[in-house]
DNA sequence: AGTTGTCAAGCTAGT
DNA sequence: ACTAGCTTGACAACT
């Protein structure tokens, strides 16, 4: 089982995501924020391998305004060899890697405009996990969409604009359950259909579920997974005292974790915690873990 | 140096 | 009608 965190690393001073304003585009500015994303990604890989943190989600933010029109800069010819190091670093460290594109990525929308923004959006993620020369179990991850009314046609535009991505794509993508749209019964439900892995969210299903009972969720969602995939991922938070329901905890919870943690045990899983303080309660679970 | 309005994109529910 | 929250706060122009 590995333990991870997404995106960000308050511990070691640099971001994976620096960006700069739209308005202010150059190849130069460009340039100068996917180089230190790249060298800041490597810190991070490095942190994260030191703390047994073995699973990452690498931030969007990576190459900034990659699926824009308004870029046209080679950024995988560019940067070429930095991705292929960090590849290497993330291979023989025996890391795991995933990706989560942002609520704009919806390709179960009815605007025709916005699914092609988001196969874009997709593409630009598989790019990235291309060029580090991971293979399929390396996931990009998205929410089924918008209900727009009417989930049952939503449901369906999602499953036949699925099937028309590249291959490419659909190799890496898998849906996660959310907290209050799209329950995992009825991720489990698409991915009968389309044969797509499902990432179980415990806390996303803590806020929308059909009274299943946890381990019968857990199997399910692992069953959705073939081996090509690899081990199946799994998404851990919990609720932030005295917030509207659905907030994620500022810090890790960990008599909350540890009743989850006995849950899992026994799977094999990878865990990402999805709590705001990010390394700081990555680590605190991994030592929980050890004891 | 610190504060604050604003930032590529969309949807949903809470206020 | 407006805003917080979500993948993830960060940039940049102002005190």
């Amino acid at each position: 089982m590995r333990i991870g965190y997404p995106c960000i690393n308050n511990s070691i001073g640099c971001t994976a995501n620096s960006t700069f304003r739209l308005k202010n585009y150059s190849e130069e500015r460009m340039a100068a924020a996917i180089s230190n994303n790249l060298e800041c990604l490597k810190k991070i890989l490095g942190y994260n391998q030191k703390n047994s943190l073995l699973f990452f989600r690498i931030s969007s933010g990576l190459i900034p305004f990659a699926s824009h029109p308004v870029c046209r800069f080679g950024w995988r010819k560019r940067f070429r060899r930095e991705f292929l190091d960090l590849g290497r670093q993330i291979k023989k460290g025996g890391m795991r890697i995933s990706m989560h594109p942002g609520q704009f990525t919806l390709i179960n929308a009815e605007d025709k405009e916005i699914v092609k923004k988001s196969v874009l959006e997709l593409k630009y993620h598989c790019d990235v996990l291309d060029a580090l020369g991971l293979g399929d179990t390396a996931k990009v991850q998205i929410h089924v969409g918008g209900v727009y009314g009417d989930k049952e046609r939503s449901i369906k535009r999602f499953i036949s604009n699925y099937k028309k991505l590249p291959v490419k794509i659909k190799r890496r993508v898998a849906i996660e359950n959310d907290h209050l749209s799209y329950s995992l019964k009825e991720c489990l439900s698409i991915s009968e259909q389309i044969k797509i892995p499902v990432i179980f969210d415990s806390f996303h299903h803590e806020c929308y579920n059909h009274e299943e009972s946890f381990a019968a969720a857990i199997r399910q969602a692992q069953q959705t997974w073939r081996r090509k995939d690899g081990c199946p991922m799994v998404d851990y938070s919990s609720q932030e005292s005295g917030k509207r329901a659905g907030i994620h905890a500022q810090t890790i919870d960990l008599k909350h974790f540890q009743r989850f943690f006995k849950e899992i045990r026994r799977h094999e899983l990878d865990v990402m915690l999805e709590i705001k303080d990010k390394e700081k309660s990555a680590l605190k679970a991994i030592k929980m873990i050890k004891l």
